[in-house]
RNA sequence: GGGGGCAUGGCGGAAUCGGUAGACGCAGCGGACUUAAAAUCCGCAGACGGCAACGUUGUGGGGGUUCAAGUCCCCCUGCCCCCACCA
């Protein structure tokens, strides 16, 4: 051969790229009145600069998925946008001096061309910016319907001060040792007025309405219902005595899920920042419970919660009265109880709680039973908190009655009686949305001393970041110091005001973008609810288990709001979602040092040796990152192998939702495998095969043996492939199908008359099209599927329509049925294809497997599982 | 501590409703082509025994149900993830 042809991916894939996007090949159509769309949606990236194998993953597979659709007739919309704001844009100007917008719309550009090198069927024209004004116009309007709807509002709030730079810091600012990122000073506690969510509001319908999403994975489930901790219990009031045991009016407010316990109560004991210890403690006392106090508030939240930490307390010198048997019992302090879960103090029951039992057994509180297993009599207190199920004792008129009667018997008693109330808690606390940062959404609202919270009137929306900041990364909220933003005129009464200078956390921004896309440009609203109805929910939502908790309960809180303010009439935004593993990289790391080395600086990948001091190193997966040195630049894989190999190693080496390790060995044998197609269909063409020509099959014509095998191959290939991309995803085994395809190719096609051969060929090249787009595209032209005058809107491989099965194709003469003896496999026997069971069976007793094994003797059971197998049991 | 998940060859992974365990690929081995190598093509391949036919054994460990168990039930071990002094 003169020339050396191969598969060349670099020229067929820009090629085709363009030819794509010039014809718009990829835009979202039109609906018709009522119609619903397809809507195939990743989740949206953070600009971080460039792009990583995880985008590459989540991306390839909604693109799979929306490709499988338009074949099979759906309209998709498959959009893709850029969740813009948020710290690291604001560290770079803080660092570098680069503006944020800057910065961000250069990191949205190199990253817009990297992904269109993927071959990604993305609608562009849709795309959405959240740091821009047309997107974040609308931000700022939901923000104002949260405010009319009452859901938003302002509370003090702790935040992470850093008392060196003067400026608040995001949580992932200060490191485990509550240390700031920059100044490395100890992170102090400061309590901010802020606006928050009243996502709490929704925690019942967040939690049950997870029973809708069985298309969510079992796991993301529940981690919400944990997430949000419904628990059933009761609030119950337990009135403060002086030292005589005289009432004080007051009372303390308890929340437990046991109350069937109270007559167990020895103490109580309240959080060190609950608002009534100073009005309980003591003279005496004063002095002590002041410095514990400031020791708790002092340590970190980390330190504070480690569950097997010393419990700390002290006596406040206060004494209340146990509403259930009238009991005096002491009010204490101690670090275990939090402030902010339940009503901040807890009824103390060391018989039958762990942490109360631990912390009565340091002070040398009493312990008391109160509930005993059933069966036994044993009323004595046995040295450990027993906080299984049983039946009451010491418990006056409850005595008897076990752990669910006793609950609610109490629960009734207490409200008849009036110390008490049935309760749910959750575990959800309301979403603390501001941030004290410039690079984020501004808060529409301005504070007038006359007309106190006044929204900024829709129609001055958006209310814009200033330009080009001087940020210095020091002082509360940067936009404070703008003085020219700040200073307005109240919209209400027209006197001078201020503007809120917080911005929103970037989760608000992300909380709805999935609903723009149905109506990107619209300037009236964020969207149409015409649009949205039409395309929402969204049909396949593709994307990290790292957001299985915030982001994806934060949009689905949103979508009830704005169903309930009636802009929706849907009330869950995902009906399906699929959370990708991760991908792994070869990570090499010197277990003495703890160093790790980057593969490049390894001589022997067989022997991995630490460069420097020689040692052996250990080998291992690990999430790719920057600082274990074993990331995989995309770019290079693409540069080398082209997208469509990126793609089909991606999809191939594991299933969607488990981790991958990537494989440069691996990638490689993706490669041979398409350029075994390539050499597949350029050897037929070679041969003169051409789909232009009209090849008709004929029923009446026997075929040949290869003829049959190749057909069968065809459809069985057809039927695999389509099952696997239903439901569950499978495109490990999907793309194994095609290999056995193109197999049974290489061996039956040569010998197969062109009718048949082109059948063969024109299913291959359409059903590898999801899967390697361009490669299939330019084999598809190669074969005559379309010729270069055809429009490639009608005529491109990516407009076929998807293989339909011809059962019988799949139809054998004879079947292979497996002769098991007492359900061990000793041998198979073709039967003719229809037969029956006493056939089969016959068959088998007459076979030389049943001679061998039962020598003569009359099995005295057989089971036939038609077109199976047989078993005989002597 | 609570909740969820996983465990199959040298490796990644297949296996419908309980019905031939190891599809497909990677790495490996053998052969063809080549002066040679690469590439390509053909073949072998769980482990143990055997020249072979074949046999035994085998899905983390133990028990059970069944004609038949990777698959169902019980117990145990190991690993991963989430939440965690949540009252």
């Amino acid at each position: 051969m003169s020339e050396v042809r191969r598969y060349q991916p670099q020229s067929i894939e820009t090629t085709w790229q363009k030819a794509w996007e010039d014809a718009g090949l990829h835009e979202t159509p039109e609906l018709g009145t009522g119609e619903k769309g397809f809507y195939a949606l990743s989740m949206f990236p953070y600009p971080s600069g460039n792009l990583h194998m995880g985008h590459v993953r989540n991306y390839v597979i909604t693109d799979v998925v929306a490709r499988v659709q338009r074949m099979r007739g759906a309209r998709v919309l498959h959009p893709m946008g850029w969740d813009a704001f948020g710290l690291p844009a604001e560290n770079a100007a803080i660092e570098r001096g680069v503006d944020p917008a800057v910065w961000t719309d250069r990191n949205i550009a190199s990253m817009r061309a990297q992904l269109k090198q993927l071959g990604l069927s993305i609608d562009w024209k849709r795309e959405v910016t959240t740091c821009h004004s047309d997107y974040y116009r609308w931000t700022q309007w939901l923000f104002l319907e949260f405010l009319e709807a009452g859901l938003a509002y302002q509370k003090e709030a702790s935040v992470n001060w850093d008392p060196v730079d003067q400026t608040v810091l995001a949580n992932e600012q200060v490191d485990g040792d509550g240390r700031s990122w920059r100044s490395g000073a100890l992170v102090e506690k400061r309590k901010l007025r802020q606006w928050f969510l009243k996502i709490t509001a929704y925690a019942d319908r967040l939690l049950d309405d997870l029973a809708e999403l069985p298309g969510w994975p079992e796991r993301v489930r529940t981690m919400q219902a944990n997430w949000i901790g419904r628990s059933h219990g009761a609030e119950l009031h337990f009135p403060v005595v002086d030292a005589a045991g005289e009432l004080t009016g007051e009372q303390i407010r308890v929340f437990t899920t046991r109350p069937d316990t109270v007559f167990g109560v020895s103490y109580l004991v309240l959080a060190p920042d609950h608002p009534q210890v100073n009005a309980l403690t003591s003279p005496e006392q004063g002095q002590v419970v002041e410095a514990f106090c400031q020791l708790v508030a002092r340590q970190s939240e980390q330190e504070r919660t480690a569950e097997d930490r010393p419990k700390r307390g002290h006596h406040l010198g206060a004494w209340a009265r146990n509403p259930a048997n009238g009991e005096r019992i002491p009010v204490w302090i101690a670090d275990y109880v939090l402030a902010d879960y339940g009503t901040g103090a807890v009824m103390g029951v060391p018989a039958h709680d762990q942490r109360d039992f631990l912390f009565a057994r340091q002070y040398e509180l009493p312990v008391r039973r109160v509930i005993i297993p059933e069966g036994s009599d044993d009323h004595a207190f046995e040295g450990a908190a027993w906080t299984g199920s049983g039946v009451l004792i010491n418990s006056g008129r409850f005595d008897g009655l076990n752990g669910a009667e006793a609950r609610t018997a109490i629960i009734a008693a207490a409200e008849t009686e009036g110390w008490g109330l049935g309760r749910q808690q959750y575990r959800l606390r309301d979403w603390l949305i501001s941030r004290q940062r410039y690079w984020g959404c501004p808060i529409p609202v301005i504070h007038c001393e006359h007309c106190g919270v006044v929204p900024v009137p829709a129609d001055q929306l958006p209310v814009t970041l200033p330009e080009h900041p001087d940020l210095s990364g020091k002082g509360v909220s940067p936009l404070a110091q703008i003085k020219s933003w700040v200073e307005v005129d109240c919209p209400g009464c027209g006197r001078p005001a201020r503007r809120e200078t917080d911005t929103m956390d970037t989760f608000m921004c992300s909380s709805w973008y999935y609903l723009r896309y149905s109506d990107p440009a619209n300037d009236t609203l964020p969207f149409s609810r015409e649009n949205a109805n039409a395309w929402l929910p969204v049909d396949q939502y593709v994307g990290g288990i790292e957001h299985a908790i915030l982001h994806l309960l934060y949009a689905r809180f949103f979508t009830k709001v704005l169903r309930d303010r009636n802009l929706l009439s849907f009330s869950e935004p995902f009906q399906r979602l699929l959370t990708q593993g991760m991908v792994q990289g070869l990570t090499y790391r010197n277990a003495s040092s703890g160093r790790y080395i980057a593969p490049t600086e390894v001589v022997d990948p067989a022997d991995p040796k630490d460069p420097v001091t020689g040692e052996q190193l250990e080998t291992f997966f690990e999430k790719m990152s920057k600082s274990k040195h074993n990331g995989v630049d995309p770019a290079a894989v693409i540069d080398r192998y082209g997208a469509d190999t990126a793609r089909m190693f991606i999809l191939f080496k594991a299933p969607p939702e488990k981790d991958l390790e990537w494989d440069d060995a691996d990638v490689e044998g993706q490669f041979r495998f398409l350029q075994r197609i390539w050499r597949l269909v350029n050897a037929a063409q070679e041969r003169g095969l051409s789909l232009q020509t009209v090849m008709v099959i004929d029923s009446q014509q026997t075929l040949t043996t290869s003829e049959r095998e190749l057909r069968r191959a065809v459809h069985t290939a057809i039927a695999a492939i389509s099952e696997d991309l239903d439901g569950e995803f499978q495109f490990n085994t999907a793309i194994s199908e095609l290999m056995k395809l193109s197999n049974a190719m290489g061996q039956h096609l040569e010998a197969s008359r062109p009718a048949l051969a082109c059948e063969a060929l024109r299913s291959l090249v359409v059903l590898l099209a999801p899967f390697a787009p361009h490669l299939a595209e330019d084999l598809w032209l190669k074969l005559g599927g379309r010729t270069d005058q055809d429009e490639l809107t009608t005529s491109s491989v990516h407009c076929q329509s998807w293989p339909v099965v011809d059962h019988t194709a799949l139809i054998r003469d004879t079947i292979t049925v497996i002769v098991q003896i007492k359900g061990k496999m000793r041998g198979n026997l073709e039967v003719p294809a229809g037969a029956d069971n006493a056939t089969i069976e016959e068959l088998a007793l007459t076979s030389a497997i049943a001679d061998k094994w039962l020598q003569g003797r009359r099995p005295s059971r057989v089971i036939v599982v038609p077109g199976k197998l047989v078993n005989l049991v002597p």
